[in-house]
DNA sequence: CTGTTAGCGCCTTCAA
DNA sequence: TTGAAGGCGCTAACAG
């Protein structure tokens, strides 16, 4: 039996249901004998608080949702990790819905989250999400704040420097001597996509040095797309001496490209890549990546969150960790490049920081 | 503004609440025409249905909760989706909470989702969750569904068959020649530890060959476990020339022990494990494994808890899924081995298969 | 075929 | 310092 109601307390303990409620919630003065007799009782009948009632009653819920997908990327694991650690310390519960990167998924995922009474919705949009999914977001007006691929809205978002990061680690190639990198890059019309990508052409720059075009290919951020991509270049035209992969998933289609090719890594193909594994000096071969703060920036969206549920009026803000980089093997610099760490500034945020494997630095 | 409620819809159609009640649950016969008018209305209004008040009202819901431990390993995502997918199909809502495989963390959420009203609840326990889980899953009178480390108890559960899975691995190691192989086994207390060293065991009596205990060392499930398991085996007496993983974190720490120790797999040492990764024949070395059949083991889970939900009163079922021998390279016998698929009988449910990688046969 | 009337468990004025 | 009473949005008898 697990019915032990708010009345059922009041009538045992000889008070009224209102008592009971005000010292469940602290929310107004009780005479302290009363106070222990309510505990008491509620401690012997085994009483357990029922959110969706409260919720019925207040329109409020310490619940918040959280809309992504996380069965298509490693990523995801840290940073679920990091959203229910910081909701825990905060006392909040969480709703977890998955997109499957999928619009239409989105929209149904975000609308049963909010018909479950949320108070607030974590959001790490797919690429075209803006037309429905923000629009009940808005109806519904609650607080959200958007994780990982950042908008251009003036909203509450916090993901990774995806800029500095990637041209850091290709830099790093055209440092080592490579001309000829190419670039896989993700989805268009995302966040990340775009400023990976910049931060591709911005090491050229920094280098003095011009991109060829036809080297930079999409992978649509899927494991299949990276594959087809890497199966392009090295059928097309002169093939690139090293490439920059731009998320774990296209990084996995492409190595599975080079394998089916016979090419060796970084024997014949230096590659680097966005997004770390936490195997990822485990096995051969070792990836020169960039891993992403997930953790933090889960544990950063929480607090963001519950910032602007106590102050809905606060101006909107947009967070940017950084990425460390992972010098291991892939890149082929056999310990002859710089040190990376002058590239990037490799500041973990005090939120709680989890181990990820052993950094190799150069 | 996501305030419509029944009571407008009703207002707005000019009829009663319980009919436009009716009307979307399909509870009770309605007039076509009065049926057209409130669906309309409720369309033109963007009426939502809100289930916690259903739920608190009717005393039921179509949410289930599913308490697991899936930041801790890969495996937890294919089971998620299988879940969810099946959920889809039902028509139900998920809620999710982790445990991080801590039984305190575990109570907590369960009694959250418990507390959420959840109709039902699909859980898969840590090694010691009997005491106060098991009572608030009982006292709540929620029906639920054990998955993956079974239970000696009459419950509905449903897990794979770590027995057979493991005896045909670790006999493929002894088939091929090996006569010191090892075993890191899994956390004391887990169903799937017990059965999978079960396995280990079956394997050598097929064989006639009897176990060495002093190579059979516990890695408590963990990938530190795991590494300090291998590092032990390296250390202490006559080596192992081959070893059997029981499951995939575990698998990454041995792995590293290996490494640590500059012995090459499968050259100086044959390996095998329980759990798949999905980018397992990408990176090396490439795992011979028991890949479980994750996606259909949550879809499944989904069934059986319709089923009783529908039916409270049905003897409770346990399912054993097969696990699919995935034979790659690091049981080392360069495909003169014979065929697993001899040992184990992969069936496959029909419940949505999905793709994981390309499976080498011997 | 449809409306009325109680609640579900809780919060929150309004009184006392 | 405490009770009583109304209502959150919805369902489920009970009446027509």
């Amino acid at each position: 039996m697990s019915a032990v109601t708010m009345t059922m307390v009041a009538k045992q303990a000889g008070v009224s249901v209102s008592t009971v409620s005000h010292v469940i919630n602290g929310t107004r003065p009780v005479a302290g004998a009363t106070k222990q007799r309510v505990l008491a009782t509620m401690d012997e009948l085994g009483f357990t608080h029922k959110p969706v009632a409260r919720s019925l009653a207040a329109g409020s819920t310490t619940t918040i949702g959280l809309s992504m997908s996380w069965v298509s990327s490693m990523y995801g694991q840290e940073l679920v990790a990091g959203i229910e650690e910081e909701c825990l310390r905060q006392g909040m519960q969480l709703l977890l819905a998955d997109t499957r990167d999928d619009e239409d998924r989105e929209e149904r995922a975000v609308a049963n989250l909010l018909a479950h009474h949320v108070g607030g919705m974590l959001v790490a949009p797919t690429a075209r999400w803006h037309s429905a999914t923000l629009r009940l977001l808005q109806e519904h007006s609650v607080p959200y704040v958007v994780i990982d691929r950042l908008q251009d809205m003036r909203v509450d978002q916090v993901g990774v420097e995806n800029e500095s990061g990637s041209s850091s680690v290709v830099e790093h190639l055209l440092q080592i001597g490579h001309r000829r990198v190419a670039a896989i890059t993700g989805r268009e019309g995302l966040a990340t996509t775009r400023e990976r990508l910049a931060g591709y052409r911005l090491a050229h720059r920094r280098r003095g040095l011009r991109v060829d075009e036809r080297l930079v290919v999409s992978g649509g951020s899927t494991e299949q797309g990276g594959r087809r991509a890497m199966a392009q270049l090295l059928a097309s035209g002169p093939a690139p001496t090293g490439v920059f992969i731009s998320n774990d998933s296209m990084s996995i289609g492409a190595l599975r490209a080079l394998q089916e090719a016979g090419i060796s890594v970084p024997g014949q193909m230096a590659v680097v890549c966005f997004d770390d594994f936490p195997w990822g000096d485990v096995f051969h071969p070792r990836l020169t990546t960039i891993a992403q703060p997930s953790f933090a920036i889960g544990a950063r969206a929480v607090q963001l969150l519950v910032r602007r549920l106590s102050d809905p009026q606060a101006p909107a803000q947009t967070l940017r960790l950084a990425g460390e980089v992972t010098h291991r093997e892939s890149c082929g610099c056999n310990g002859q490049g710089p040190d990376l760490g002058e590239f990037v500034e490799v500041h973990t945020p005090n939120v709680g920081v989890r181990h990820r494997g052993t950094a190799v630095r150069a």
